[in-house]
DNA sequence: TAATATGGGTTTTTT
DNA sequence: ACCCATATTA
């Protein structure tokens, strides 16, 4: 090894680090596996890694490739090795997701692969309208075989580094009796058309030109002298291919990759995500380093026990074991709670006592295994006024004011895109209709010209009626005068105008829904984002793969989310809901995938137990809603195998369930026979929850509690508003003040409900 | 073409 | 139970 002059040891990045750490980030030659479990410091060591590359001049920023997975990651990545080592980061134009940097390889390159260099990213919406536009057309009954099917083949396909050609018999016969190679083959060429590519695309098309095109490939080894990648068990076949043809090649140059996974927090194999790769790191890349982090820094013994042993029932594992300096702290509590309602008002209460104790809301987060499990919380949280954010759900660009002001700029870029010219040609409504549109794609099917060049030939002619003759003249005519403008304003400032004189401004103020004023807000947000934005072709590139939903993060707040989107995450205090058979694991995951997938959602409750800090909450309801159905459920198995030793568990049915019999006669409840059922049912879990809770009964804690919370008592009134005033709420819309008390009002909405809400969550109008 | 009724699917998880 | 997409009607 060729350790530079600088006497590596002194380096301030190096201060910190334990010993394995250290060894992964001098050892900069040669292959690299780094197993670190959760909370080992995987990102200290390999930011420190990166400082160490770049400051020994071993490669410059440039000469770095680093993928991750989630924007997220890459952006936490940039940060730290800037406070590392400072502006030279700004030279790291290789540091980002897989799919952001084959987007950027593939502009360069995109003729290669019959596409023009603007290209656009279509997403899951847009590829939907198109390929129900090809079963339609092909004459399939888009009953029997959904859009949505076909979608998800063509993603697993592209996974697995498939085109059309690629198929064997068992994955054609996947969809339409045996033609899915045909619609696969139809879809590319419809992309091909629009000058598109979807998220899939972007990977393979690259991979694609890396394996024809010896030249290309061969630069981008030349350039990347080190690579480094993050969260390696989750990368899918074409990944795994990607990187092995990067760093492979170059004659008697060694293979500088490093990659850093674990396996126990492999939670994406249903998107194509291959453990494999992780596990056959060695022998793809002989006389690999392997260095283990095993010594967490996050968690206290008890969680880190509670965790490790819950892992341990999973077979397929590289094993590793977890330790900690830290000694003390609390068990993991687990609760059993009536139903879904209960369990979030025990949240609720938990969570205010904390706030109490004077903890702020942001270092605490509800996890949950499925977005319909965060209702109930929502709920909840608006009636005692507790502030809260729920992460994920639609992401910014993925709601429909956005979708429709992008797509008029892609029709402005792209004249060529029929997916927006069909998005827009009638929104906001301008008396269009599908008849027009029929026969706009009739004649542009029969030219071999795009819808908006249809549009323009047709419009001087009499083929279409007056009326849809002179909208539509009209519609093109502003186009037209768009795109001088493009030329000439600021993306921002475009948009704006566009969206003005198209009237859809105007369409959303007219509206006087709830949701009308948060649409327009969203919308100068938009505007707002693309000031920092040069060209659009920039700015829509950012928007369809780096921009989330990182927006509101000014106050403090309780963050609901899935465990999926808190993986690298972690709180002082965690709540962690619904673990029931059923909905964790999931229903889906008992019913298929066998024991595999069990593992994996497994590994999942290990990801969101490793995510607390110091405290952290499980709870079980006996009943629940699902699809409007009252189903009782068992507590999950996974409680079972918590270790006794590091849990501590307590119920509130003991004391719930003779209430509810005190206050129902047996005839009206419905679940009488679930509270009978329910010990003898519990005698067949496994010996955890049940040894514990039979231990360690809480005292019988009152289900129909006061709907106020302490909370309410101390705050005081929000003087501009009174009685009798009109106000617009977020989630209910518009409603009149009926009263008012502390910090609470109840309005009744015009929607017909009658609420008790936060002042603050309020507006006056 | 737009406004209402009806029916079916929905609850994994994401770039 | 709700949301969306399609079918029906004005």
């Amino acid at each position: 090894m060729t350790m530079p002059e600088t006497p590596a040891h002194d380096a301030p990045w190096l201060a910190k680090l334990n010993p394995p750490q250290r060894e992964a980030v001098l050892t900069t030659e040669g292959p690299v596996l780094m197993l670190a479990g959760a909370g080992t410091g995987k990102t200290a060591a390999l930011t420190a890694r990166m400082a160490q590359i770049i400051a020994q001049r071993l490669a410059w920023p440039s000469e770095i490739l680093c993928v991750t997975f989630t924007n997220k990651a890459a952006r936490e990545m940039r940060e730290r090795v800037g406070h590392l080592i400072g502006p030279a980061v700004e030279g790291m134009p290789w540091l980002g997701t897989f799919h952001a940097i084959a987007a950027k390889m593939l502009r360069r390159h995109a003729e290669l692969a019959g596409l023009q260099s603007n290209y656009t990213i279509i997403d899951t919406d847009d590829q939907l309208r198109l390929l129900k536009q090809l079963i339609q057309a092909e004459g399939l009954d888009e009953k029997r075989w959904p859009a949505k099917a076909l979608a998800g083949c063509i993603d697993r396909w592209k996974n697995r580094g498939f085109g059309p050609g690629d198929l064997d018999a068992v994955e054609n016969e996947a969809y339409a009796n045996g033609r899915g190679a045909h619609f696969y083959r139809l879809y590319q060429e419809r992309l091909k058309a629009v000058n598109a590519c979807d998220f899939g695309d972007l990977l393979l098309h690259m991979l694609d030109i890396f394996r024809r095109h010896r030249d290309v490939l061969e630069e981008y080894q030349r350039r990347f002298k080190y690579i480094m990648v993050d969260e390696y068990q989750d990368t899918n076949s074409v990944q795994y291919l990607w990187l092995r043809l990067l760093a492979q090649g170059i004659e008697g140059r060694r293979h500088n990759i490093c990659v850093v996974g674990d396996d126990d927090q492999s939670i994406y194999s249903w998107r194509g995500a291959e453990v494999a790769n992780i596990l056959r790191f060695e022998k793809d890349f002989p006389g690999a380093k392997v260095i283990r982090l095993e010594q967490n820094y996050r968690s206290t013994p008890h969680i880190l026990g509670a965790a490790s042993g819950l892992i341990k029932e999973n077979s397929e594992r590289l094993g590793k074991q977890l330790w900690t300096e830290a000694t003390g702290g609390d068990k993991v509590r687990v609760i059993g709670v009536w139903d879904a309602p209960e369990e979030a008002r025990r949240v609720g209460e938990e969570i205010e006592r904390l706030e109490r104790e004077g903890l702020p809301l942001d270092k605490i987060a509800i996890l949950v295994r499925a977005q319909f499990q965060t209702r109930e919380f929502e709920d909840r949280f608006i009636s005692i006024g507790l502030a809260y954010r729920i992460i994920g759900g639609f992401r910014f660009y993925e709601r429909a004011e956005i979708r429709d002001a992008l797509a008029y700029l892609r029709i402005i870029t792209q004249p060529a895109d029929d997916l927006a010219f069909e998005r827009i040609y009638n929104t906001p409504k301008r008396g269009l209709g599908d008849k027009t549109l029929e026969k706009l794609h009739r004649f542009a099917r029969a030219h071999g010209m795009p819808l908006a060049a249809a549009a323009l030939a047709m419009a001087d002619t009499d083929e279409l009626p007056a009326k849809a003759r002179n909208t539509l003249l009209a519609l093109m005519r502003d186009m037209a005068r768009w795109r001088e403008l493009a030329k000439a304003a600021t993306p921002a400032e475009l948009a704006r105008v566009m969206l003005d004189e198209s009237g859809y401004t105007a369409m959303l103020q007219a509206d006087r829904s709830a949701e009308s004023a948060g649409r327009l807000e969203n919308l100068s947000e938009l505007a707002r984002a693309m000031e920092d934005y040069e060209s659009l072709g920039d700015f829509l590139e950012h928007v369809s793969l780096v921009m989330d939903n990182e927006a509101n993060n000014d106050a403090e707040k309780v963050t609901i989310m899935t465990i999926h989107a808190a993986k690298g995450l972690e709180f002082d205090h965690i709540f962690l809901p619904g673990w029931e058979e059923g909905v964790f694991p999931s229903q889906r995951s008992l019913d298929e995938g066998g024991l595999a997938s069990l593992e994996e959602e497994r590994r999942l409750a290990y990801v969101a137990i490793t995510r607390a800090r110091r405290h952290c909450t499980i709870l079980h309801a006996a009943n629940r809603r699902i699809y409007g159905q009252w189903t009782s459920s068992l507590p999950s198995r996974f409680i079972g195998e918590l270790p006794p030793a590091h849990i501590h568990s307590e119920s509130t049915m003991s004391g719930g369930a003779s209430l509810w019999r005190a206050q129902w006669s047996e005839r009206d409840d419905p679940f009488a026979h679930v509270a009978q059922n329910k010990p003898q049912r519990m005698e067949t879990r496994g010996p955890g929850w049940q040894r514990a809770s039979q231990t360690t009964f809480a005292p019988a804690r009152k289900i129909a509690e006061s709907t106020r919370s302490a909370a309410s008592f101390a705050a005081t009134p929000r003087l501009d508003i009174r009685i009798g005033d009109k106000v617009f709420h977020e989630k209910f819309g518009n409603g009149t003040v009926k009263a008012q008390e502390g910090n609470k009002l109840e309005i009744e909405f015009d929607s017909g409900g009658f609420k008790r809400v936060l002042d603050s969550f309020v507006k006056r109008v």
